[in-house]
DNA sequence: GAAATAACAATCAATCATGTTTGTTTTTTT
DNA sequence: AAAAAAACAAACATGATTGATTGTTATTTC
């Protein structure tokens, strides 16, 4: 959105049924969250194809296939729109590490693939142009910085409760998954912006599963 | 440059000895030559601050304390201006990269350091804003892809200069390279979206560190 | 030192993106 | 089934951004 700047209190909605759905879901109910879905996703869409500075209201409605009209009668303005992209894809990616989470094997290899394969998405191509965005984005940041927040804390969470017989070192925990992530985030950056030679994907990724190997503890 | 992207073909200049310095450097070459490069540093300025997004002509024109017609005398248009930028970058990485090869220890702990803190530059910030929109701008895409090609040539050169007893061992020297390239990029972009933790940069450089020593052949 | 050219500034027209307003068609409520 | 409200589209007004044009001052060339 290349201008997408004004600031934005969220919205005291006049009926607090407005969100949430109503006790009896309407018709109308459900198309209005069916359409704002479309648009949302028209928006990711936009944000994988022409990039945040060339991603204008116009084009979202257009991959939405609605007019700009009904676009801002769901969305009041354009960063309303992103403050509701931003939540789909903090959700989805909160879902993605539930998924992770809840591999029975515990398995490095096979956790190590999994969150490669995540970030191998549309969806992350879209947020990591929102938070290059936000870096120099106060209102996209405001919104921005809460869910990224609360994704390490649960990420951090849940990766405990997926080895806990780890926790005995702490340090030794801590290095192996700053590792992961930063390894692993960093290789699909780079990927985006071909600095990631493919034919070392496979290499490097061995080489982080070796690692974590063996700053795990032994298994009892 | 919120709309950069009409193409455009080198421009074919009618007097051979424009861009390059006349035999006898005039007092007007030598003033345009200082004010473009005030532009060029006015655009990093203004993609450190503002993002690529909203990086105008008239920002980049106020950042450097000229006027957009003086910027559009020394450059025919915000795309020419990008150009020049992206050519400046590319020789400070160049530079930056050569300054590293000549250290003369080899030590991979200073070797290590010196490439993190080249990645500490606002020069790395710009560039991958540049990088980011490069993605989805094909204009700026075609005349970033030489320059990453060419630095990853002459990275590689001169990393094989740098440790020439490791080529007996080819596959271990990429994969140390690789590694070194992934991780400190992948930090230095998570840091700049805010998705780094200072306190484990120092555990995951010296990890790092470790880890080529491990890659690396015993010394003669 | 006059003519030509380069370095800049300032104004202009055209385009684009935004949010607002107005109007039409459904759906809901009563 | 009439009134109210919601879903959408289209036209409009405003401000931002861009490159072009015109004009002024400094510098070079002959």
């Amino acid at each position: 959105m290349t201008a997408l700047r004004k600031l934005q209190q969220t919205a005291i909605s006049k009926r607090p049924a407005t969100g949430a759905a109503p006790t009896a879901p309407t018709l109308q109910w459900l198309k209005s969250e069916q359409t704002k879905k479309r648009l949302i996703e028209g928006a990711i869409r936009s944000l994988v194809k022409f990039g945040y500075s060339r991603t204008t209201t116009a084009r979202v409605a257009a991959e939405a296939g609605l007019s700009r009209g009904a676009m801002l009668h769901h969305f009041e303005n354009g960063e309303a729109l992103m403050h509701a992209v931003i939540a789909e894809l903090h959700e989805k990616r909160l879902r993605a590490i539930r998924r992770i989470g809840k591999i029975v094997s515990r398995d490095v290899h096979e956790v190590v693939r999994a969150y490669w394969n995540q970030l191998s998405s549309p969806s992350f191509t879209a947020f990591h142009e929102l938070s290059i965005a936000a870096r120099t984005d106060q209102g996209l940041a405001r919104i921005l910085e809460p869910a990224q927040a609360e994704f390490r804390e649960r990420r951090y969470a849940l990766s405990i409760e997926a080895f806990p017989e780890w926790q005995k070192n702490r340090s030794n925990f801590d290095l192996a998954l700053a590792l992961s992530q930063q390894t692993i985030e960093g290789m699909a950056i780079n990927r985006l912006v071909h600095g990631l030679d493919e034919a070392m994907v496979e290499p490097l990724l061995s080489n982080l599963e070796r690692q974590i190997q063996e700053l795990k503890p032994p298994a009892d």
